[in-house]
DNA sequence: GTGAAAGCGCTAACAA
DNA sequence: TTGTTAGCGCTTTCAC
């Protein structure tokens, strides 16, 4: 595999005029530029990142943190930070960090080592001390979920407005029992969802439960479908179940619909995230929408921004409540 | 931010043995191993990839081509690949070439220019030509979609035999006329488990009918549902239908819930990959299950000793069938 | 418009 | 056990 010198010495030129030629930085005259394309062609010479990286101190690539592939709400999200990256001559370094919370340093490290120029984090079980300690020397952008103090920048939506208007919804189909699937209320936006559940519930003098709150363990399809098992154990049974996300209420609709339970007549149910299958669930499911793209593609703007030593702001954006059959009378 | 000279001045010893203690390659006194950790600890020293990247000429990164990340198929793969690949210290960029054509050529240069030290393909769309051109100097692997003669290692399953047992698996439940959703023949996993679907027909002696074949547009939940569609205008109504994925067959089951048809009796569904979702839909899907994890972590395994200059075989992995509600009378 | 030369941060011979 | 030195492949001053 050639390198620059051997290209500067087929083309009878120096290797710095063939790295001119190869980024057009400064002018070069078109006889030699010829020479030396022809000394590329010839040797089929690919010039090697690894010696630009180093020259240049940067790694051109963004570490992208989430919890779980698994969850198709981050794949659109994904796609958005991959388009205006790729844009801008990034590429991303996507990590998971669900099954091993040690994980996360090794990932991190990459940052610290100047393998990646900076890192969007999606995950909100990361660790936030480590977080706000590297944001001091590196680039940092949250997405989704974030930090409540505004030491970082962030993407996201009023998740809280987000819930007040799913369940004012179902409040205004008739439910007075409404029950809550909630997760890991430590997550800023499962707190914000619960708010907002609750300012609905009080707003309009609804009854709030302690048995109508599922903690769900997950947020996999079974710990929807146990959510609903448990609240059809309750003395006074719900009526409607809001879920902080679609994998939590499709695993709920499941078992409604298994236990031969009208939806939404006897039992009403509304998600978060309007993920694909949402639309495929039979009946189909009520949600609220992220613009999920959209929020990638800003997430990794704001980065790039802020790599470039630009200063940037946190933005929130808007959702929309998405009335499909599972609240449709 | 400090380099390996600093600490090593700091240390009163040379790089060299600073890098020694980092690497622990050759053994370092324990004296001055504690004055060299000591200076590290001092100036919050963190080593550079970029450095020891060029040195080492390798970047210890995999990538990895998707043609999109909302087939959820992919996400259990992955893991299986983050998981072997973080365990041998390599890392992933991963790359869905989707959207752009183009995009694809951005990605291969990666490998090109040492930014990559090897390719996992899963991109049944990827450019063949330029795979087995790129082959000659850099290690491939593909997982699941492959290329027939054995010019690059894959691993995958038996598509054509698991096929068979689906469509047989119809045809013992009574169904004779069996309908089959396709997608792109000129990939190898669509057209051999094609071959498998007429391999049952035929050894059972059923008709095959051209309108009982839908080649859909794409992959997602809606080309499913057209699927469908068009089937229920046949002169002759198939009475089962087997889909090359589940994203395909829920489409179908959910237009067929919608029909008001019913499922098995009426109309019988299998899909292929026992992706999550397989198992919420209603009735639940029957299914061909891959061994995704375990692809994914041979897959990666494979790559990184073909990159240590190891010689690697092809492997084709066990395959099942699973039976829900949707083929059970 | 072009070349010489330094240097990004690290590792690995080789020598001591 | 440790230091010296060269060099991985590139970009970028600074001369000319």
């Amino acid at each position: 595999m050639a390198n620059i010198q051997e290209v500067a010495r087929k083309a009878g030129v120096s290797s710095a005029t063939v790295s001119r030629v190869l980024n057009n930085t400064t002018v070069v005259s078109s006889r030699t530029k010829m020479k030396v394309e022809k000394a590329i062609k010839e040797l089929q010479y690919e010039p090697s990142m690894l010696g630009r990286n180093l020259r240049k101190s940067e790694s051109r690539l963004l570490l992208v943190l989430i919890h779980s592939f698994s969850n198709p709400f981050f794949s659109k999200i994904i796609n958005g930070i991959e388009d205006h990256s790729i844009a801008n001559n990034y590429n991303i370094l996507l990590c998971e960090s669900d099954s091993d919370p040690q994980r996360e340093n090794i990932f991190l490290n990459m940052v610290r080592n100047k393998l990646a120029d900076g890192v969007i984090s999606m995950n909100p079980a990361v660790d936030m001390e480590m977080m706000l300690d590297l944001a001091e020397k590196h680039s940092i952008i949250f997405c989704s979920e974030y930090y409540e103090n505004d030491a970082i920048p962030y993407v996201t939506i009023d998740n809280e407005a987000a819930a007040y208007k799913a369940v004012k919804h179902l409040i205004k189909l008739g439910n007075e029992k409404i029950a809550f699937i909630s997760y890991e209320e430590s997550f800023v936006y499962a707190k914000q969802r619960r708010n907002g559940y609750e300012r609905a519930l009080r707003e309009f003098g609804l009854p709030m439960r302690e048995e109508w709150i599922y903690n769900a363990g997950g947020l996999d399809f079974q710990d929807g479908v146990q959510a609903v098992r448990k609240f059809l154990q309750c003395d006074e049974r719900p009526t409607a179940v809001f879920a902080v996300s679609d994998t939590l209420a499709i695993g709920a609709l499941k078992e409604v619909n298994v236990r031969g339970i009208k939806i939404p007549d006897e039992m009403a149910v509304v998600g978060f995230d309007n993920i694909n299958f949402s639309n495929m669930t039979n009946p189909t499911l009520s949600t609220v929408s992220q613009p999920m793209y959209d929020m990638g593609y800003k997430a990794a703007s704001m980065l790039i921004d802020s790599i470039q030593g630009k200063a940037v702001d946190s933005v929130i954006m808007d959702h929309e409540l998405i009335i499909r059959e599972s609240t449709l009378s």
